[in-house]
DNA sequence: CGGCCGATCCACT
DNA sequence: GTGGATCGGCCGA
């Protein structure tokens, strides 16, 4: 079943990043269908969160589209390298943002390998901003698409996570943010179940966990 | 208009 | 564990 935009338009933004977890992304350019379930995620405040690119309110051309109604994409340039997708969250004018951070394969697997010039088997496939937007061929002219289209959408297969194991940590890269660098809005599933990971991630989905 | 630097990744030690 | 890549956005002058 495609979330539609109703998913994107509440207004707890911590709450969606959590309810992403085990959702399934999709994108399909040039006929090309490729496809993850969520393993990581973290929330954006908006004009009250130091972290975030609309801190006070902020508006430049770039960030403009987090003040959109929920349910579209944002997507910026990170290191002069990286594309990052952030789903746009709230209503128009509350610049909430949700960055996925990682994903683990189901759909289009040998065009995510062409693309990134790695195997799946290869541990470290998609588990990063960066490396996951590459896979999913998401770039910066992708912000503002829509998240209920036909290119970029989510699906709940049904996959339940339990509360319990959602592990949440402090956010990745975000040090220049003050007391907020604190709060723990980053959420992800540990698949293995064993430990809390340092800084640096999960780096240890096992391949076979959701097939 | 110039300079600084990031919501990262990878190669190399 | 560390440093280089790489460039658009942002800010101050």
């Amino acid at each position: 079943m495609k979330l539609d935009q109703s998913f994107y338009t509440r207004s707890s933004v911590t709450q969606i990043a959590k309810e992403l977890l085990g959702k399934i992304i999709y994108t399909q350019f040039d006929g090309i269908l490729t496809g993850g379930i969520i393993t990581e995620t973290e929330a954006y405040e908006g004009i009250t969160d130091r972290a975030s690119h609309a801190y006070n309110n902020r508006r430049t051309d770039r960030t403009e589209i987090m003040y959109s109604n929920g349910g579209v994409a944002y997507v910026y340039l990170c290191y002069g390298v990286h594309h990052l997708f952030n789903f746009i969250t709230n209503h128009k004018g509350i610049p909430h943002a949700v960055l996925l951070r990682s994903i683990h394969p189901i759909e289009g697997i040998p065009a995510m390998e062409e693309r990134t010039a790695k195997k799946f088997s290869k541990k470290g496939f998609t588990d990063g901003p960066g490396k996951l937007s590459k896979a999913l061929s998401i770039k910066t002219l992708h912000t503002g698409i829509d998240l209920t289209g036909n290119k970029i959408w989510l699906e709940d297969h049904g996959i339940s996570i339990q509360h319990g194991d959602i592990i949440s940590t402090p956010r990745i890269g975000v040090d220049y943010a003050g007391e907020d660098a604190t709060l723990p809005y980053r959420f992800l599933i540990d698949i293995m179940g064993i430990k809390k990971p340092r800084q640096g991630g999960v780096r240890s989905l096992k391949p076979d966990l959701f097939t």
